[in-house]
RNA sequence: GGAGAAAUGGCAGAGUGGUCGAUUGCGGCAGUCUUGAAAACUGUUGAGGGUUACACCUCCUGGGGUUCGAAUCCCUAUUUCUCCGCCA
């Protein structure tokens, strides 16, 4: 969620960042300053008429004690219509606030101005690739038909046992995924991060805290009878860790990261997009969360990538990082790398991860924020970033490290997995 | 799941209807002293709104109510603790 302060003294400069997102915000950053205007004049005016009761009731008490209760009396009765007026006003100011909030929670955050001006995912800009693409022998496989040959994974089973999307991974996939979860863990150890395991399922205030709510409700799962969801990511939980919290600005940056079962509806996905394990409802992810000053965010970013792209570089996977135009970034990020390997069999590169940072627009939302001695407090910036999505890096591998033999580990992996070969 | 108790500032912990936004201690910050530090002493120290700055307003878990006046009384939700039941 923008600022009001910052609308408030650079309308501009936002209707202009937001047209980058290709969101048109005139109208309503003009609605939303107008409610302002209206906010603070109610608030005034409802600020004196409280004060004048507060004036009143002192008086009365102190008339009570001397023993003037006529004159108590008299001004009792000037209090209670004192009251009828600020009830009025203090109902009208509540309704003005949920108006201007509504409007609030409607607008996207603003994009950085390195973000490049854009519609879809074509217009994305490809800013570094590194790897080799492997050339496959002639039979190679998708990684679907691999699952099936060597008895890795098993969709049917998965459709039984639950629905769509949730496949039952069996043996050494199994392992190997229970490897890449171990390996991403103790890399983000070794950089710094803090592991923690949070819960799984989160109240309302957390999903609106990193913006999953309310706009994207229905992407979440929901257990209405507790009214919890599932999240989608780990950014949800951990981030929220710091939801109502005043930091000092020495603890600053805070680097945490956790490993969670992820699980997304993805209503309206379909067709080759979703074949095998390009998407699925649940799937397993390392996520690292940054809380950072605002000074130094754009640099936390690039470390961030950095340590992404040396996991991928680990794994022996080619990829390419991509800075998404304004048409493809999510609504709350301010700038956003994907990442995406190539996956041999398929022809085509599979997004792994998004790093992303939010600037202030969770932490508004979350009140985190830092400060130190008598400084006033001011909101953080958040980041976040995949360090990795499982399901595709495995589709990744299981397609470019096919042999006619078996599928081959990479020598990162192999200390964690026991084994070499998946045949 | 049943019965009881509780929820106050970073922490601990006073406060049961009228200068309570809240005593006090610890912690934090600043200063005195010291070569420096510790100790001691002094001062300062919650958040939000509002104002050029003051004033002023709101917040004692959340929501509602009683009252001229609520941290204090009532209702309700949530959470925590104790006991019982169940249980990985």
């Amino acid at each position: 969620m923008l600022q009001l302060n910052y609308i408030r003294e650079n309308k501009e400069e936002a209707i202009e960042r937001l047209a980058i997102k290709n969101f048109d915000a005139k109208a309503i950053l003009e609605q939303v300053l107008e409610l302002d205007n209206d906010r603070r004049k109610t608030q005034n005016e409802l600020d004196s008429l409280l004060n004048e009761a507060n004036i009143i009731a002192k008086q009365v008490g102190d008339l009570f004690k001397q023993g003037k209760k006529a004159e108590a009396d008299e001004l009792k009765n000037k209090s209670v219509a004192l009251k009828e007026s600020s009830n009025k006003l203090s109902e009208q100011l509540k309704s003005i606030e949920e108006q201007q909030h509504k409007l609030l929670v409607q607008v996207p955050n603003t994009p950085s101005f390195k973000v490049p001006k854009g519609k879809t995912p074509a217009d994305n800009e490809n800013v570094y690739q590194e790897g080799e693409i492997p050339k496959l022998y002639s039979g190679a496989k998708p990684h679907w038909e691999l699952a099936e040959q060597y008895d890795l994974i098993d969709f049917e089973l998965g459709v039984k046992l639950t629905g769509a999307g949730f496949p039952v991974y069996k043996g050494k996939v199994a392992r190997l995924q229970r490897a890449l979860i171990n390996f991403f863990l103790d890399k983000a150890t070794a950089a710094g991060y803090l592991e923690v395991q949070p819960p799984i399922m989160v109240n309302e205030a957390s999903g609106y805290g990193t913006g999953q709510l309310p706009d994207k409700e229905g992407q979440m799962y929901h257990a209405t009878i507790d009214n919890l969801y599932l999240i989608p990511t780990a950014e949800v939980p951990i981030t929220n860790i710091y939801r109502d919290v005043i930091v000092k600005t020495n603890q600053l940056p805070i680097k945490m990261c956790g490993y969670t079962p992820c699980f997304r509806r993805e209503a309206g996905s379909y067709g080759k997009d979703v074949r095998g394990l390009n998407r699925l409802h649940q799937f397993d992810k390392v996520e690292i969360v940054q809380i950072a000053h605002p000074d130094k965010s754009y640099d936390t970013l690039e470390d961030m990538r950095n340590y992404v792209a040396g996991l991928l570089r680990d794994l022996e996977l080619p990829f390419r990082i991509l800075k998404l135009c304004g048409g493809d970034m999510s609504f709350g990020s301010a700038l956003t790398y994907d990442f995406e390997t190539f996956s041999a069999a398929q022809e085509k590169w599979l997004e792994v991860s998004s790093v992303s940072n939010f600037e202030t627009f969770q932490s508004n939302r979350l009140k985190l924020r830092f400060k130190d001695g008598d400084t006033k407090a001011q909101l953080t910036h958040t980041l976040n970033g995949s360090a990795l999505a499982l399901p595709r890096i495995v589709a990744t591998m299981l397609e470019n490290f096919q042999t006619p033999e078996g599928i081959r580990v990479p020598k990162a992996l192999i200390p964690y997995t026991g084994f070499d070969l998946i045949n």
